[in-house]
DNA sequence: AGGTTTGATTATTTCGAAAATCCGCAGTAA
DNA sequence: TTACTGCGGATTTTCGAAATAATCAAACCT
């Protein structure tokens, strides 16, 4: 599971929530996946409570769902759920671009030459199978923060992180089928190079582009698994507020 | 405190999770408060443990914030949180109501008019302080979302539906000292309008220069409380990753 | 035979005590 | 005086058992 050992620095419930967010993304813990609190107990080693504590965030986060009092399962994916994270994850990442454009200075630019530079040398040193390395996924995730992080918007970079971490998942759901993962590699460095150029209309183009495109791989190396589920998948009733 | 009295129907904690939502966003729990445990537990006649799952998720929903291994307390408001809130606000919101307009069908239009005649009814029994009343509070939340329901985005909603309880923390805390609200009901029917008729680009405009002005209305009337905390106004660090 | 109620089993939710951690203060040394 | 260190009290965090609710199946009634 989870290779993250770092017992000192926050509490052991931030610790679990850590743990668990990430083999809920990596797909280590399936969509779907009824959470029994004896299962999780010995996997992570707490007790009761701090699983319910570490739960309840992953339920706000929206990679856990509760129900009732029947517990806790890992949150479904569907086509429809994909499909409308995506298009909300356009409209984010496009106004971030935006703004980290206009407000961003000269340790911004650096600091973005500096994640593509880190992402791109791992890539080259692990290869083709680059994509289902966690080590590549974390630097792909710093650079394309990197080049949003000057936006100024706390909560608009908190959103945009939360719907990053479960795109992610449906990513990582479909990378195990891929055989090959097309050329990323240049797409970011056009990404970047727009960007730094501050040509606005174009770096959200390319953007959005890049997040669409990589939905459209995901469903078609993927999405036979959204059906295997039996619930939760199509067209879920759009009357769903909360 | 929070006159919510249905012990049955969902769990404990989320019992208390919802008046505790509530009482925050209400000021019952004033920003910037330490939350202590024993004096939690006598409010709201729960355990530590049960507190403690209410709280986790209040920390996801960003109305209260957990600090390391010393608590917590009621998520702290500041100017730059109202602007930055303010604007996210106007960016989910517009796609909203974009959306909304392109798929909404009869039985949508009927229940905005639904909406809007119940709060229209209790404003004008209220008389000049309906602004103060909960219960108006509840069905203009109820009508502003009954405008965006139809965009079919469960995503969209959920964030829309987190950043406007954010936001009603705020008109909040300007109402105590308003002495006469302007007349909001002329542009909720306005928007009503627009949007029935499906003029979009008309409607986008209004709904955002309705969340804007209300925000500057809270700026003139209680920006004074913002420095009295003492940390956390004015400008926050941009790179708040999280 | 089909459907419903009852009761045993399993899992979740809640509780309060015990362990770990932090904060303030006094005392000491530089 | 200022900075560092160790102790006492208060608060948070964690734990596992007890209470509560849901599930499943067998027996019962229609």
């Amino acid at each position: 599971m989870s290779t993250t050992l770092r017992p000192a620095g926050e509490t052991r419930a931030g610790d679990v929530l850590a743990r668990m967010r990430s083999d809920i993304i990596s797909c280590a813990l399936k969509p779907g996946t009824k959470l029994r609190f004896e299962t999780l107990k010995e996997l992570y080693e707490v007790s009761f409570s701090t699983l319910r504590e570490a739960l309840s965030r992953l339920v706000a986060e929206g990679l856990v769902v509760a129900e009732g009092q029947r517990g806790f399962l890992v949150a479904p994916v569907s086509l429809f759920d994909l499909n409308d994270l995506t298009d909300v994850r356009v409209l984010i990442e496009r106004q971030c671009i935006r703004l980290a454009i206009d407000r961003g200075d000269d340790r911004w630019e650096a600091d973005i030459m500096a994640n593509f530079h880190r992402m791109d040398r791992l890539q080259s040193r692990l290869g083709a199978s680059y994509y289902l390395s966690d080590d590549w996924a974390a630097l792909h995730g710093a650079f394309h923060f990197s080049l949003v992080v000057a936006c100024g918007s706390p909560n608009l970079l908190e959103i945009r992180q939360k719907l990053f971490e479960r795109a992610h998942r449906y990513r990582r759901m479909s990378s195990q089928f891929r055989p090959q993962w097309r050329a990323k590699d240049v797409e970011h460095k056009m990404i970047m190079d727009r960007v730094i150029a501050r040509d606005t209309a174009t770096a959200q183009d390319l953007v959005e582009r890049h997040i669409r495109e990589t939905t459209e791989n995901v469903i078609a190396h993927a999405s036979h698994l959204f059906a295997q589920g039996g619930d939760s998948f199509g067209r879920r009733d759009p009357v769903a507020a909360e």
